[in-house]
DNA sequence: CGCTTCGTTGAACTGGGTCAACGCGTGTGG
DNA sequence: CCACACGCGTTGACCCAGTTCAACGAAGCG
């Protein structure tokens, strides 16, 4: 709190960084969310990342220099800019922050590594369980109670991108979900009817959340 | 230097950390390679992440109390074991240090995003060159000259299971990029003959192995 | 109240998987 | 020193999960 920062706003969709400019600020998500993305050669787009609220969602690209990719508000936000010089002189002059700096790019790194063997390694129902299982346990942590942790407002074309999948099928196995009893839906907002018999489709396993890093 | 280590050697498909264990040592890759990898629920196996001699293999696994992957040896491998103790404790003291492991995280959780984005949206052939771009580029920053950039000593099995395909399509891709005039290959190594049309094919941009980070 | 964005659905298609067999080199044990 | 086994590469035929295309529907918004 002692470093000094500036509030922002921003409608779904705006950019809180965008591919190829030079951050100065480092944001930390107050409300809403967000999601990183690159975009390949052919113009598909992959949804690398998800931020929920409390995340700082800019560690990464302000110490790389130029970022290597965007980050886009997924619903409307609230954001708290810090410059990222103030950020680097905190991390330099008091270990312990700088510490938690690292283990939260470190818990970033491993989040990837899962979604590497998620889309690499599990057909497209298990895949999207997955990921409403992160979701679902990611908002819990940050304090949604557990019947509302699944307004999400993601479209089904962004649960395709960020599933290495098309609209179409991302349709198709939410429905299959759904006629299994696992999930309901309402209008577009998804709820967890069997969050146990879902982490079993989906092989989910949380340790790589490593929600445990706070009782070290 | 300064920090005390043990030496230690290692089989191909030796483990550098086992998945479940407590890692006490952090590891440094002195020479060879390694591979981590997830296994999914059905079996199958995804390597998610390649490392190189000068890597600093564990910094993840030792923060994170329980490894929630494991750790193998590509090649012969000699790397040096680093208590746990002694490496958070140099961070802890000396904040320019910190700071270049914290760099370190973060770029392996950006050739992460990379990795999620070539699997999910790019087809085998592109997949494929792409990891053989990263490759020669990564070896070649660590010293190998061009010319033998390409002697890492990966199966097509491998391969596969790096880029989310199967043994069967890896080789047919291999052959094309031969075909195509791409690649040559002599037994089991491949050499990288066009690298400026192998990076086209692959859509390689390398800004994501954030090369630059020393001339900050 | 029309426009736009998203969801829904079916039919046809294809990239990559599966299966199964064979080939080649290397190491090993008799 | 040879026979054999084992790991890896190679190849073809067939198959299927997921894509593509195309059309329509439903909700929100200005």
């Amino acid at each position: 709190m002692a470093l000094p920062f500036t509030l922002k706003e921003l409608d779904p969709s705006g950019y809180l960084v965008r591919q190829g400019e030079r951050a100065e600020f480092t944001c930390v998500l107050l409300s809403g969310f967000a999601y990183r993305q690159k975009i390949v050669g052919d113009g598909g787009r992959q949804i690398v990342a998800l931020q929920v609220p409390g995340d700082a969602v800019d560690l990464q690209n302000s110490l790389l220099k130029i970022a290597d990719h965007s980050v886009q508000a997924l619903s409307a936000i609230t954001m708290a800019r810090i410059p990222r010089k103030a950020l680097l002189e905190i991390a330099a002059t008091h270990p312990r922050i700088a510490h938690a700096f690292w283990l939260d790019t470190l818990v970033d790194g491993s989040i990837a590594w899962e979604w590497i063997a998620n889309i690499g390694r599990r057909d497209a129902l298990m895949r999207l369980a997955h990921l409403l299982c992160e979701i679902a346990l990611r908002l819990e942590v940050v304090g949604f109670h557990e019947g509302e942790a699944h307004k999400l407002p993601m479209t089904q074309e962004q649960m395709g991108d960020a599933l290495g999948l098309t609209t179409v099928h991302v349709h198709r196995m939410i429905k299959q979900l759904e006629r299994s009893g696992l999930i309901v839906r309402d209008k577009r907002t998804i709820a967890i009817l069997d969050e146990h018999r879902l982490r079993e489709v989906a092989d989910f396993q949380r340790a790589y959340l490593h929600l445990n890093l706070l009782d070290d």
